[in-house]
Order: structure tokens, then C-alpha cells, then sequence
DNA sequence: TAGTGGTCTAGACCACGAA
DNA sequence: TCGTGGTCTAGACCACTAT
């Protein structure tokens, strides 16, 4: 592999240090974002990396174990390691964080409301990142655990990266799960933003409880490989059954 | 380091298979957890450990970046290696999750409303793993953040962990960081739970807003390195002009 | 300048899963 | 049985910090 600089070659000063695993690791997550290695898929055996990096299999293992402390790879011992797909567990554990007080973990069911494609208001375009009159599409479902409505959700993604999604018949209950198998959109992080407020009229009665009981605002905005923002997601949580949990570790 | 067991020896079936790194480690946590080596001290090097223990130095180095990125430890190349302190930095970042709208992140104030010692009640017991009749302190403190109270928070530790505790004067706004340096207690761990409840009265009062109003209720329940519940905290948030911050990686 | 952690390499062997 | 990732070692050199 070429390395991109070395200290105290040139005479210049070093601006700074880019170890070689990190440029390997920058190589390999930019051929996951271009779809080059697809969700769910194997990837070549570590030996193979390396010698076609021209770099030896310790750094190559050094840039893995970074990608899948980052949830990017998962690594089978005795098989391979592939990339990280938006399954049920995944999107579960790192991504669906209300669970039902007694302690079951569930993926919820969803009743999609509305899709619709339009542009994107003031507040779309800013959390987006988007250029003036460019356009959205908008989901609105209602999602359940345990039989009973738990959530009403508001989503907003860019309409140019998911082209005729607003005519997907019927819209899946894995989102991220779409975006990654028919866009190549991998969701790779998010932001969660969490309020206590009174629930509005309108989501009151579509859960079923009282107008201006507390209900919790989670406001997400999720981003791809590169950081750019791909999605945005306001849900309104019933909590009187169920709670956010949330490790700090 | 004398090697627990290995496989392929002793001809009897291989219950488990524990790599070295993984002895080294748990033999440091150890060291920490029983005060041999004390928050914000420096640890020997690598190399010292390495020959302490007849391993080589590239396993401790192992079981030291398992540890750091677990936050229990802190490296400064260059220096050394640290045993991490809840220093106001990591308390604002890795356990203060509550952040002013404006995006300002900022330690809290406290003030202590009440400390007192008494007999475990049956959820605090529940709660702290303790035996019945078993004691705790409680303390109760409103926090401010950006000159506004923000949260009324409860607390309470088993007394047997914390002696004298009570007798504090004045209790610290950093807990974690009394619990570590006087009693030799980490709080390595926590697990929240969210919910959106309605401010009760006597909470409202204190905090300035209305009864009722929607409120974040934080449940947090502390361990230390050995996984021993160390603390029961519930924060009662005003959300109005904060937000509680979850990045999902 | 000395000492620490950080990177990179090379090779040996082990545990695991699939064929 | 084979190929994969996982562990362990050993040694060289680099970057950073304190003195």
C-alpha cells in the first residue's frame, strides 16, 4: 500500500501522523460506502487484504478490529468477517432503545399512516443538510410492542438518495434494513435528543391515551459513513409502559 | 504469569478457553479494585508489567487497550498509563448525559436539601442488593445548570460501603468522585432508565414549574468494577430548555 | 536525551466452523 | 481436513513528553 507520508522524509514540517492501519481503514469503509462490499456479505480473509495492500496482516487485523468496535463488521471465528447489516438484532440492540418494563426486548410492529414526497420545510432542510426547494419524503407510522401502541413517528429523509421510496408498496418495518439493501445507504450512526413533553392532540388519540399526558420526545438524527445526514426521526414514546434504557459505560 | 489451563493438556474436556490477556486483565482490575493502584495514579509501564507477570509486553498491551476502552484506565503517550478518575470531565461526558438546548455543555451545581442514614426501605434494598435491615444514606439535592435548577435528584448507597457519609460536610457535587477517593469505591458502570412522568408537587415546587408539567424521570442504578450495585439515583429532569444526549454508534 | 506508549512486521500456534 | 479469525511472542522503529 502507498503510504501517504512518513515522518521525517521531505524536509517539511509534519503536519501530523496518519498511522498506515488507518489509511487500510479508510480504504475499506470507503469500499462499503461505494457499495464495493455489500451488507451482509464476506470480505476477503485478512491475508488476502493484506497482500494486496502490500501490507502486512496485523495492520489490516488492527483496521478490522476498529471497524468492528464501530459496528461496521462482524467478525465469525472459523468463517469470516462480513459487513454489519441492519438485521433485527442489530437495529434492537444498537438502535431501538424502548423496551417494556417487565424487561422483554421486542422489535415493534408498524401501521404506516402517510408517505408522502414534498419539499423539504425550513426545519427538514437544515437537520438534512439540504439545499434550498430540494424535496423529502415523509413517513408517519405507528409502531407497537406488546400489542399496544407505544410510538407515533415522523420521518423525513432526503428524497434524491431514496428515489420512489414514497411508491414503495408497502413500506418495510426494518427502514434501515431498505435503505442499506435497496439504496446502499448504510446508517452508521445516530443522535438521539431526548424530551419529556405533553402529548399533542393528534397522537394522543392515535395511541389511545390522554391529550397532554407525558410522552417522550426522541428526536434522532441519523447519518451515513461519511457523516453526511440521512435521516431524520421525531417519535413520541408512551413510557407509562415501557422505558428508555440506556448504558453508560 | 502462571497459565490458568490449557487446552489440549490434562486429557480432560476443555470446559472454557481463557486467553492470557484476559488473566493479565482481570489480575489489574483486581489491583484497582482493591485500591492497590488508585484513581489518576500512574501504573508501571508495559514492559515492567510484562516482566512481573513472565508475559510478553505486546499482552499486557492487550489487556490495557481492553481496559482503557472500557474507561478504566487513561493513556498519555509520552508518560504512562492512568488509572481513570471521575474527574469533572468524564462525569460530564461519559455519565451527565442532560445538556442545555443551546448545546452548551456544563458540570452541574448542587444543592443538598437532605442526607440522612435510615433502615433500607423494600425497594431501596430491591434495588442495592442489600440485605434486610440493611442501611443506606440518602441524600437529596436540586441541580443547577446555567443558573437554573434543572433536577431534583434522590440518592441512595448502602451505608455499609460509605461510612460516615452522612456526616459529610459539605457533601461534594462530584459523588463518584468522593466515592473513589475516600472510600475506594469506582463506579465503573450504570444502566438508565427513561420516562416521562408528571412532575409531582413537592419536586415542582422546588424546581420552579408547574405540578404536572411533563418531567424526565432518570432511574439510574450504579455498579462498581465487580458489577456490586453501588448506588440508586432518581433525577426528576425539567426538559423545557434541556435534553438528554444518547449517541447510538 | 531518556523513557513511555504507538505502530508495524513476521511467524508460530490455537480455537472454531464448515465441508 | 482445511481455512478462518484469535492469541502470543519478539523485535524494530516512530511519536510524544518530560527533564
Amino acid at each position: 500500500m502507498p503510504v501517504e507520508r512518513k515522518a521525517g522524509e521531505g524536509g517539511g514540517a509534519v503536519v501530523g501522523f496518519r498511522p498506515l492501519y488507518r489509511q487500510v481503514k479508510e480504504r475499506l469503509v470507503r469500499r462499503i460506502a461505494a457499495g464495493e462490499w455489500q451488507a451482509g456479505r464476506i470480505i476477503p480473509s485478512e491475508f488476502q487484504i493484506a497482500a494486496e495492500l502490500s501490507v502486512s496482516q496485523g495492520t489490516v487485523r488492527k483496521a478490522l478490529d476498529e471497524m468492528t468496535a464501530e459496528n461496521l463488521l462482524v467478525r465469525r471465528q472459523g468463517v469470516g468477517t462480513f459487513v454489519a447489516s441492519h438485521d433485527e438484532d442489530r437495529i434492537l440492540f444498537q438502535f431501538f432503545k424502548l423496551t417494556r418494563d417487565d424487561g422483554g426486548r421486542e422489535f415493534p410492529d408498524s401501521q404506516v399512516l402517510a408517505v408522502e414526497r414534498a419539499r423539504a420545510n425550513a426545519e427538514e432542510a437544515a437537520r438534512l443538510s439540504l439545499a434550498r426547494g430540494s424535496h423529502v419524503v415523509r413517513i408517519h407510522r405507528l409502531r407497537s410492542l406488546g400489542g399496544a401502541v407505544a410510538i407515533s413517528e415522523h420521518i423525513a429523509v432526503p428524497a434524491a438518495r431514496f428515489p420512489d421510496l414514497e411508491r414503495s408498496e408497502p413500506v418495510p418495518n426494518n427502514l434501515y434494513g431498505l435503505y442499506g439493501g435497496r439504496y446502499g445507504v448504510t446508517v452508521a450512526r445516530a443522535t438521539e435528543s431526548l424530551k419529556a413533553v405533553p402529548c399533542p392532540e393528534a397522537d394522543a388519540a392515535l395511541m389511545g391515551i390522554a391529550p397532554g399526558m407525558p410522552v417522550l420526545l426522541i428526536d434522532r438524527l441519523a447519518t451515513d459513513l461519511d457523516g453526511q445526514e440521512v435521516e431524520w426521526r421525531v417519535s413520541l414514546c408512551r413510557t407509562d409502559r415501557f422505558h428508555y434504557l440506556s448504558d453508560l459505560k
